[in-house]
DNA sequence: CCAGCGATAAACACTA
DNA sequence: CTAGTGTTTATCGCTG
């Protein structure tokens, strides 16, 4: 392969492009409102301490129990003002996402709930020329996951493997962005960023299932049994709002976001302290099969359903083997292809290119929302399960070879 | 039981 | 030469 791997043609031809164009915007803020800009995550960039005035707590709050009270109770909130979710389809989870940024500081030891392939994406969308060297990759998720400090260093190879052969990510040649060093840069390939953050969205959904509801089931459904577990479970919680958000997101109508739109920030609320599996001791290594396989594989949902959308939409993958490659992009018969998928399914058109003239920016927020949102909860999450424990450092051991 | 998928490990080649 | 990087192949575990 040449300096770009697995790509397909246009998206060769847009390599040097793209690379520039994100430099361009420089982050999620170059689309977003000021204020919102101010917030966002990509703005804050890594660096960004978890510390947040009250804007994330509102945020957080916000999202935390809106979520759980539509869900559940339906509190008085909830009825009286309008749900989380139509802020989010309303484009105003902006200011979801920022707070998940600032909550992501916190600390996180475990192992992240999301695939490679979504942790390499977030690092690479949060870098402020959304290109990365690999060095730089190992670094945000170091930064990000204290998880795999230490955890073996395995993990780096997982990483430039998936980097390799993830069709979602290319390579850029050296000249075009990174002058020292070894290695390229990398940076998300633009035609694949929404079935990123689909991916992400589906991620936990099925956590969220196997947590609590059914999917489809609406608010109604919710008998307060389940929340009163809920309740009693901080760390389901944290699931089932993760997972919530994601159906809401999913099941909203509008969520579609323009899939291919270049332009389209993803503002993954720096992961910072995202994880979900909190133990990596349950994990046999730092990857997050444990946590994927028990909550239904969702980090495998992701990305299969990333393999699959690259197969059938986007298909770019000439070169490349299934493993865990590209995402398709189609989501019409995505339940098809990926029946694992809980029926909640996004309706969401994402991807593929044909569907990417509209470039509406409100997709785009309803994207970073989601993926802020999931962030977030999964930093909520994170944050209990740290402040919790502080064991889990047991090192996961290889538990073959 | 099989297929698909993600994760992991290892080997190899290339480059700074 | 070494270390880092990039690619490829093989294998394992899990889920549907």
């Amino acid at each position: 392969m040449g300096p770009i791997i697995g790509m397909s043609p246009d998206k060769k031809a847009e390599s040097p492009g793209v690379v520039e164009e994100r430099a361009g915007l420089r982050g999620v803020c170059g689309t977003l409102p000021e204020a919102e800009c101010a917030a966002s995550p990509l703005a804050t960039s890594l660096d960004r301490s978890s510390s947040s005035g009250d804007e994330e707590l509102t945020n957080l709050n916000w999202l935390h129990e809106n979520l759980l009270q539509n869900f559940t109770l339906g509190s008085p909130e909830a009825q009286t003002s309008p749900s989380p979710l139509f802020d989010i389809e309303g484009n105003h989870g902006a200011s979801v996402i920022s707070s998940a940024a600032a909550h992501a500081g916190e600390s996180v030891k475990s192992k992240p709930p999301f695939s490679f392939s979504l942790l390499i994406y977030m690092a690479i969308e949060q870098s402020p020329s959304k290109s990365l060297p690999v060095k730089d990759i190992y670094g945000w998720i170091l930064e990000h996951f204290p998880y795999f400090s230490s955890a073996p260093t395995g993990w780096k190879n997982s990483v430039r493997h998936n980097l390799s052969l993830n069709k979602c990510f290319r390579k850029v040649e050296r000249s075009l962005g990174k002058v020292n060093g070894k290695g390229s840069l990398w940076c998300v390939d633009p035609e694949y960023r929404p079935n990123l953050i689909q991916a992400l969205k589906k991620q936990h959904f099925p956590s969220a299932h196997s947590f609590c509801t059914p999917p489809a089931s609406p608010p109604s459904a919710f008998s307060p049994a389940r929340h009163l577990f809920l309740q009693g479970c901080s760390l389901k919680e944290s699931d089932i709002d993760a997972a919530t958000a994601m159906m809401l997101l999913n099941s909203a109508p509008g969520h579609h976001s323009d899939p291919c739109d270049p332009d389209s920030p993803i503002d993954l609320s720096r992961p910072h302290s995202v994880l979900v599996s909190s133990d990596p001791k349950q994990d046999h290594n730092y990857s997050s099969s444990s946590f994927q396989r028990c909550s239904s594989r969702s980090s495998s949902s992701s990305s299969s359903s990333l393999s699959s959308l690259d197969e059938a939409g986007c298909d770019s993958g000439q070169g490349r083997r299934a493993g865990s490659e590209g995402f398709h992009s189609d989501e019409d018969s995505e339940e098809e292809r990926n029946p694992r998928l809980p029926s909640l399914t996004v309706k969401c058109p994402l991807p593929v290119k044909r569907a990417r003239h509209d470039s509406k920016p409100e997709l785009d927020e309803e994207l970073k929302e989601a993926a802020g949102s999931l962030l977030h909860l999964a930093g909520i999450r994170s944050g209990l399960d740290l402040s919790k424990r502080t064991a889990k450092s047991k090192k996961p051991e290889k538990h073959r070879k």
